[in-house]
DNA sequence: TCAACGGGTATACAATCGTCTACCGGAACA
DNA sequence: TGTTCCGGTAGACGATTGTATACCCGTTGA
């Protein structure tokens, strides 16, 4: 798996390796590959579980943490101290993901092909990946960010596609280093954008009563 | 290049395509694919200029139509006209996008495969054909539909999310023929969130002002 | 103690691959 | 009229591929 891995991150997509090859870069028979997994796909599935699960696991130990040194949005009482602190979580959650795929950059340029890739079956694994990732957010903001009037099959639509725009941020960020600072900057205000949107949809007297003003970030 | 669209869409991948495989699907020599193309990356580029200016004319003359029927929106004097008229655009660009995928089926599979895919040039390829359409919206759009206090640049900076996001919703639209509806109104709905997020963080008192409600699509 | 098995190896096979060299016929053009 | 391209073909090359068969040996467990 190891082997497989570098091995797609230079020559680049997992599918088109070739069995002796990964054999041989991992200084093993080719038969012995048929040891352990059936296919590509099989292998493809089983990097795809132990690197999605630590991505995932990590996403929401860091979104745990800022919960623990009292980062509570739950009252609305004042919304422009609440709006303030979902930028800063908005920050934050950007920083998480961008450095996320920083550390892992290779797994995270693989992951991706895969998921408008040839095989059938790890593309459903990656769409997979990404909603149960979308899932998780929707929990976590749930339990700290009470937005007035944004349901949570609202919420959840909102994380779906802020997952997959951090898809495109990602690689905008992985692809052109001098931009990263400028690139983090429009990830966050999408992400606040539409949550502006969520609540002026709902709540529109909300945004205008409080003179709340859209970050200049 | 036909015969290159129709082993890719099936067998996927271009690049993993066999220079003697193309050949043979289109009932040629070989060495006769040397006579037209250096590279696989060569012949993937020509393809994409022939798909990609197509899509391009395809979706700016669609969208030229409704113009000409007398769809103006520039005046801003009755906001509620004025973005009710936005959701219709707003649908009309989206089920254009849609019909067009749809309609080209496998070079769009294929294209998308390259944006993440493996070779580099064709990656820049397909950004660059992304990008070109963002432009394209936003000149329309800044034609058409003269939102308040939201500039070239923001508008743009929007656009570019819009293109990259429809890039899912077209996945999942032709992946999930059962769920085409449903998707294509999260599609709409995705749209008119950011807009709303938009003239929301410019302008929030137009919103309750005018006593706008977010449709319920 | 012995059999089974899991992980690894060696060898061999027919296919397929990209590319090189050489040849060919028609069109363009001087 | 002759020459030069342009698009196409033929054949051969060595390399590499996925996979099948068969052998190997340490561990496990009855």
């Amino acid at each position: 798996m190891e082997a497989a891995l570098e091995l797609a991150a230079t020559t680049r997509s997992l599918a088109s390796l070739g069995l002796r090859e990964v054999a041989r870069h991992a200084g093993l028979n080719p038969n012995t590959f048929y040891r352990h997994f059936k296919d590509f796909d099989d292998l493809g599935v089983a990097m795809l579980d132990e690197l999605g699960s630590e991505l995932r696991a990590g996403l929401r130990e860091a979104r745990m943490r800022p919960a623990k040194k009292g980062f509570k949005l739950s009252d609305f009482s004042n919304p422009a101290e609440g709006l303030a602190q979902a930028q800063a979580l908005a920050r934050e959650s950007v920083g998480l993901v961008l450095d996320f795929v920083m550390d892992h950059r290779e797994a995270y340029t693989v992951g991706i092909r895969e998921l408008h890739g040839t095989s059938a079956v790890m593309r459903r694994a990656m769409q997979e990946l990404l909603d149960g990732i979308a899932v998780d957010m929707t929990e976590d903001l749930l339990g700290v960010l009470m937005l007035p009037a944004v349901s949570h099959e609202e919420l959840l639509a909102v994380a779906r596609v802020i997952v997959r725009q951090m898809v495109f941020f990602s690689m905008d960020y992985l692809e052109q280093p001098s931009r990263q600072a400028e690139i983090k900057r429009e990830a966050e205000r999408f992400i606040l954008l539409l949550f502006w949107g969520a609540i002026a949809a709902r709540a529109p007297d909300l945004l205008s009563q409080a003179k709340l003003k859209f970050p200049t970030i």
